[in-house]
DNA sequence: AGTGTAAGCTTACGTCGTAAGATAGCGTAC
DNA sequence: GTACGCTATCTTACGACGTAAGCTTACACT
């Protein structure tokens, strides 16, 4: 087989974390399947399991690798532009990787890094002053926002490909007189770039963080 | 083969709908297979076909199910409470069918009966005077918070048997010297009842709806 | 030279969705 | 009655998937 031997670079765990994360990047995380990745690796799929337990471990060392590029918010700055800071960089990471919302929420996923996210963002709202209970709620708001609307502009978000299937798919149905508004609301979108959606999820940061920020002042 | 000729009640789509729908309730989407469902109506997974075009076609079936649950926000009311009496609706409905969240973000899913969910609160925030700047951002985080949350819920409700195995893997890992305020949440957790978690959906939306209501009495 | 170990490969099993074609049961026409 | 055609159902098979089990190869160290 071999003509001329071009000396392979070995596997190791962190070369195939990252050619896993370029797959689920530029494909989805449907298209990283075991074969598919020894492929781009140039192995066979069942030389992978040196390096990495199975797919469920493969798919904890891709999250944890995008949970770096997370930032906590930060115990000295003030609770609100503290949390503010982090949801943003959380919903940023989770828009480069948008596959990672959903392996992030599932429980078999829960790696230590999440759990430090989680710890750190129940201790900013307990330190501001919040009580155990608005601590409580306020955490499930604002964690089932963040990434609830992460999740929720992925699936939102298409390749060139999938757009034009799509744009030909919806001026079929989407007919003006019985959608009006959401012709309009189509038409808005065309206008806009794609950047004008980072700021949907801020605008809705800010209403929250404005309520909560009312509840804390009338401490 | 057959002993005694018992007649078999005939597949139709709908009997194979709600067949769908109550194994996709039982044991998660991922249980729900064309052989399984077969199976559970006593017939063979190719017999499927004759009344349901592919998979796609039977998950179409099963969500349209679904958001048959749902209301819409009613044209009379005020603008507010007709948004938030649909919000809870949906929310309720999705989290009586926990998968159908991923389903109903999904683009390969978008029936007519979500682009009528979706015009009705465009239309409902419109006829309530907000510019078409501010429909256009209060859209997306009304309907990001609603199906992000409902999914990030979904995500983090388990079955009993799930949530003794959970229980077991959590408190090995939540250390309380190393994330004191998540033991404290998780003891939280420990001491209510499912229900609470309800008013989290609804306390966040307030949070929402209040911003919205300040930015409407400005106008 | 001999031996142990780890890396990589091959083969195979049970799962999935579903294409293609066979079969069986029925209503109608002669 | 019998032949026909239609439709519902079943059978078989294919190429994907994750991965268990066992094999081969290459190198390190004695």
């Amino acid at each position: 087989m071999a003509t001329g031997n071009e000396p392979r670079i070995p596997l190791s765990r962190d070369r195939i974390l990252r050619a896993a994360l370029d797959l689920a990047d530029e494909g989805g995380i449907e298209s990283l399947t075991m074969r598919r990745l020894g492929q781009a690796l140039g192995f066979e799929a069942m030389s992978l399991y040196k390096h990495v337990s199975n797919k469920d471990d493969l798919l904890d060392g891709i999250l944890d690798l995008v949970l770096d590029e997370t930032e906590l918010p930060a115990p000295g700055d003030a609770w609100d532009a503290a949390i503010r800071k982090s949801a943003v960089s959380v919903y940023e990471a989770l828009r480069r990787h948008p596959w990672s919302c959903a392996l992030l929420m599932s429980p078999d996923h829960v790696l230590p890094a999440r759990l430090h996210s989680m710890d750190s963002l129940l201790g900013a709202l307990s330190d501001a002053g919040f009580s155990a209970e608005t601590t409580y709620h306020a955490y499930h708001v604002l964690d089932g926002y963040i990434l609830g609307f992460s999740f929720w502009h992925s699936s939102h978000s298409y390749t060139p490909a999938e757009m034009s299937d799509l744009l030909e798919r919806f001026s079929r149905m989407i007919n003006p007189d019985v959608y009006p508004h959401l012709y309009e609301h189509a038409q808005q979108h065309l206008a806009d770039g794609p950047h004008r959606e980072v700021s949907a999820f801020e605008f809705g940061l800010d209403l929250i963080l404005d309520g909560l920020r009312d509840i804390h002042d009338t401490l």
